[in-house]
RNA sequence: GGAGAGGUUCCCGAGUGGCCAAAGGGAGCAGACUGUAAAUCUGCCGGCGCAGCCUUCGGAGGUUCGAAUCCUCCCCUCUCCA
């Protein structure tokens, strides 16, 4: 196996990455593996806690990418096993215990996802359960010998969480152990990871020295913040763009990014060049100078780039060029979308709230409120009498609820 | 094992016998505005056959005309002592 020179590597592998702990390290285990032609083993851990892959772990998975391109061996791990216990990184209380079958569950869309982008034939998948389903009580206390209560409290979500008196799981303790351990399992050479899990990778460069190994170089992208433009991308926040997402959902959620994000999404999320990406802050940072809609540098055009070449790394440059078109003319022009989903009613004639409670089904309150609150058009008319009678006879009827829930109604013929 | 504190609607959190479907904040939804699904402002924010009724305040019973609020038992969490 040959490897692009050292310093294209470095020039791939660092870029949106944080930190880096170290460098030189990397550079010395670069160049081994150009001596001896064997590709660094990489690993990325995600626990199938939730089933959405969302663009914050992407971050991680596109350098995992990055890796496997210059053709070293991404390890894509599934802790099936970990996610039992819960990761406690940036919780304020005991997460939720999952079962196997949730886990599982969640594991298998996991991998649809990823290999969107990874190279499903170039990728190593393994799930931890192959070595902790089998490990005795013994071995587990091996493991929890190798650290101390002071050290695990040094960790502020822990120091945090003790101080405010909220419950921490023993198990909780031994999370970072068991990543590390991954690490010895794999016999990983670096490992990928947010920020936020400084604490648990450098648990695996412990964990492999206290094995005689040498430890891992440990790489950690920034957290990327979600759509509210604060708080990071997760699921719990549900401030999120799911790999799953629709196109059209996924090109509108980028483009309801804060202006002050494009750059780091460009960077974190794309392969955008780096004068491009410095060409666009530029124009950003001078909207005045921008303000003609046509302009290509005005903050909207930057942000349709971005959203374009983010919706088509995941599905296709058709369904990018698609979903473009459904935001211009959706949000932009406010006209009806091109794809209506077609709705069949049983009765006749129906009260409006009904309609729209059975249509875009929420509850009837809900429904009575949105039509109060001139959410809701029928053939293009605004309808603001709840008790108001629909007819439905041999033509459709055109629903919209909100800026951008539409539906076609007809009546149901047997 | 002993002593104390606490579990409230999606989340945080107020409420200690009727005025409580439960303050306030966050999230969410809607309207206006906008290059935008941003920001801001305004409104909504348990359900239903909706001026009334039903379900909700860790769980199960009980007291009372009436309970999130009082009593009993149980479950869970935290703190201190051992």
């Amino acid at each position: 196996m040959s490897f692009p020179d050292i310093e294209y590597q470095m020039k791939m592998i660092m870029r949106g990455v944080e930190e880096i702990i170290h460098e030189e390290e990397m550079r010395v285990r670069l160049r081994k593996s150009l001596d001896t032609g064997v590709p660094l083993r990489i690993k990325l851990g995600v626990d199938p806690t939730a089933s959405d892959i969302h663009l914050g772990h992407m971050v991680t998975i596109r350098k995992l990418k990055h890796f496997q391109e210059l053709g070293h061996t991404s390890i894509f791990l599934i802790g099936d096993f970990t996610a039992r216990i819960g990761d406690p990184t940036e919780r304020s209380d005991a997460r939720m215990r999952l079962t196997k079958e949730q886990v599982w569950e969640h594991a298998a869309t996991f991998k649809s996802q990823v290999f969107r982008i990874l190279d499903e034939e170039k990728t190593e998948l393994r799930n931890n359960g192959e070595w902790f389903d089998n490990m005795t009580f013994a071995d587990c206390l091996d493991l929890a010998y190798r650290s101390t209560v002071a050290r695990m409290l040094e960790r502020n979500d822990f120091e945090k969480r003790y101080k405010e008196g909220n419950p921490i799981s023993i198990t909780e303790f031994l999370y970072p152990l068991m990543q590390g351990y991954d690490s010895v399992a794999l016999k990983c050479d670096v490992e990928l990871g947010g920020t936020d899990q400084k604490f648990n990778l450098l648990a695996g460069r412990d964990l492999q020295i206290q094995h005689g190994r040498p430890p891992q170089i440990v790489m950690m992208t920034p957290l990327i913040e979600g759509l509210d433009g604060s708080k990071k991308m997760s699921k719990t926040e549900g401030n999120y763009i799911a790999v799953d997402d629709a196109p059209e959902d996924m090109f509108g959620k980028t483009m309801s990014i804060k202006d002050d994000l494009i750059v780091k999404y460009f960077n974190l999320l794309t392969d955008v060049d780096d004068d491009e990406i410095r060409r666009c802050g530029q124009a950003l940072n001078e909207i005045e100078k921008h303000q003609d809609p046509d302009d290509p540098y005005h903050p909207m055009q930057i942000k349709k780039v971005l959203a374009r070449s983010i919706v088509k790394e995941y599905k296709g440059s058709d369904a990018a060029a698609m979903a473009e078109a459904h935001f211009e003319r959706v949000v932009q022009r406010r006209e009806t979308p091109k794809d209506v989903p077609l709705v069949y009613v049983n009765l006749p004639r129906m009260l409006a709230y009904e309609v729209v409670s059975q249509c875009a089904s929420t509850s009837k309150a809900e429904a009575r409120r949105l039509i109060v609150q001139g959410a809701v058009r029928i053939d293009g008319i605004r309808v603001s009498d709840p008790m108001t009678e629909v007819d439905f006879g041999v033509d459709e009827k055109g629903l919209q609820v909100g800026k951008r829930k539409f539906y076609r109604l007809t009546l149901k013929t047997e």
